[in-house]
DNA sequence: CTGAAAGCGCTTACAG
DNA sequence: CTGAAAGCGCTTACAG
């Protein structure tokens, strides 16, 4: 059906070989022979079939990507970040959802390594229990863990913000708007960023004179957010400041409390992070960290080609810093 | 490197295509070797290339999927049902987006079809100028258009929501609350869903005793319903409701009014369209239509398997209605 | 029931 | 500079 190599190569009268030589500017051919078949190729339409080519090289021009929820309007700007980056690299992009579950993480890791993918850029769906799929694929290919990193240090390269520095800009802002009190709603240690966040936020709340009552922790979702502002309810006194751990959870406290008819930045302020669609669509805007997800998606990109050029150094990261971002949630001088 | 069905057979004993048989059930084999096979496969850690089965079986087990832009969250929300649905068949997904543009569209619907894949699910960037290559593209392997259509009715099937129906019960819901007068902040003649929503709305609203003023039009996007609010508002008088394409324009204006010390919906009413998670994340919640996205999903997979069993059919659609979701942004009576 | 062989489309040593 | 040939991993008529 298709027009093949072979087809361009019958048609001017040249051996494939020559014909893929023309076709990938290999080495060198007659300039006139080369003309001929390129003028060939066009008028016949050919189109290279990445199968053969891959089959035959072991290697393919995609790349794969796994993020928990594509969903998560997070995950999806950071795919569509990577995606352009990768295209730059003139690679292709296979995008793939583990739903947060190592089984269904597992099965994408493999099947993308069976495609002999250029490699992959994975989300990690647990900070421990990923570890050792994370470990396995990389041994295979090139894996360069995103955002997230599972516990073994030694599984692969890490590419994600500094989680501490953001929440630390976090709370210096808090802290310009008198904030004493704060509570966390963050996300459980399922996660490195849920870890790293939180184990931030202890270490550094005393420092801003910021007193975090107890925390309420589960995973990254709008649900949580707004059901927890019953919880911290019903326990008395609502702090200064509700810290999100991410725009997910800091988006539904800001539902929740209007449900409750509180005011923010009037009866408590919020904060969030990572800067989403969400963080902007919200009202009032969120104050949050906002992540640099084209350079992250640059370096990660930078850290795939590293790692093919040469594998089995695993134990690396690279970390890049957010900004803040000032939305009305925190206006509390005003 | 990794083990082929050449190792397996050789350590069973068997020839590749008595291998080949038995880890595809494809024909009787001795019970006795196949268990064997099995064994062996198992032990050496076999994993099936599907390169080389696609490139002879000139068809492999990947759908594509395009969207406009992965990260607007009700086409992030479609690609996940419909990877959802997809691997339902056994299929993998290969998602990736158009950017609204038509080169990119081109290119990205050539490389699919160039790899083989089983089908592809577009959602066209333009009702005119994508007719062309969805037509070209459907010529050579199924193609489903999802929740937009080009002109050419003879391109490729479609499945999408009923936006006349949509339009329709959003207006009930309006007189309902005792809206007179509204203003469309709408989607331009690009798309086809922009041209249904406003033709719908144009021949609908004076049924459902509602004056409609001149329409602010432009795309599907947030800022635009941000900025909209002041084009409304420079032009004097505030309608009874707001009526947004989407989510995102509807959000936007939300946003917009809340800018301008407006209360919603004590000041305006505003609805939206899709029921994304951005309709449940606003205060107040949006009044919209939601899609059924599984049910679409659903037709959509369904569609492409039919067309890939009798291709040729390019003139036929499926719709599906959306439910009204009553939020906060239209409780004018309370 | 099983195997030897052809062939999907491609690239790349190896000769010339 | 160019071509004949091997081979990537797989499936499937074709014989037996």
């Amino acid at each position: 059906m298709s027009v093949s190599l072979k087809d361009v190569a019958d048609a001017a009268g040249v051996s494939i070989a020559t014909a893929s030589r023309v076709l990938n500017n290999s080495r060198k051919v007659t300039p006139d022979t080369a003309q001929r078949v390129r003028a060939v190729a066009k008028s016949l339409g050919y189109v290279l079939n990445p199968l053969g080519k891959a089959l035959r090289q072991g290697d393919s021009d995609v790349v794969g990507v796994i993020v928990p929820v594509i969903s998560n309007p997070f995950y999806s700007a950071l795919v569509q970040c990577l995606e352009l980056e990768v295209e730059k690299c003139g690679y292709k992009c296979l995008i793939a959802d583990s739903l947060g579950e190592l089984d269904i993480e597992e099965d994408r890791m493999r099947t993308l390594s069976s495609r002999r993918v250029r490699g992959i850029f994975v989300v990690p769906a647990y900070f421990d229990l990923s570890a050792n799929i994370v470990k396995e694929i990389s041994a295979q290919i090139p894996v360069i863990q995103v955002d997230r990193r599972v516990s073994d240090e030694y599984a692969a390269p890490f590419v994600g913000i500094d989680n501490e520095d953001g929440i630390a800009k976090l709370l210096a802002h808090l802290k310009g708007q008198g904030v004493k009190t704060a509570t966390y709603v963050g996300a459980d240690n399922r996660t490195s960023a849920g870890r790293e966040r939180r184990s931030a936020l202890e270490q550094l709340a005393p420092k801003y004179g910021i007193q975090l009552t107890a925390h309420v922790l589960n995973r990254f979702l709008f649900s949580f957010g707004f059901e927890a502002v019953s919880t911290i309810l019903s326990r008395g006194e609502l702090p200064d400041a509700l810290i999100g751990a991410d725009d997910l959870i800091a988006t539904g406290l800001l539902a929740g409390l209007a449900e409750h008819n509180l005011m923010v930045p009037r009866d408590v302020v919020v904060t969030g992070f990572d800067g989403t669609l969400l963080s902007e669509v919200s009202v009032p805007r969120l104050t949050c960290i906002k992540q640099p997800l084209e350079q992250i998606a640059e370096a990660a990109v930078a850290a795939l080609e590293s790692q093919r050029l040469r594998p089995g150094q695993h134990n690396w990261s690279t970390t890049v810093k957010g900004t803040l971002q000032i939305g009305g949630s925190t206006a509390r001088s005003s």
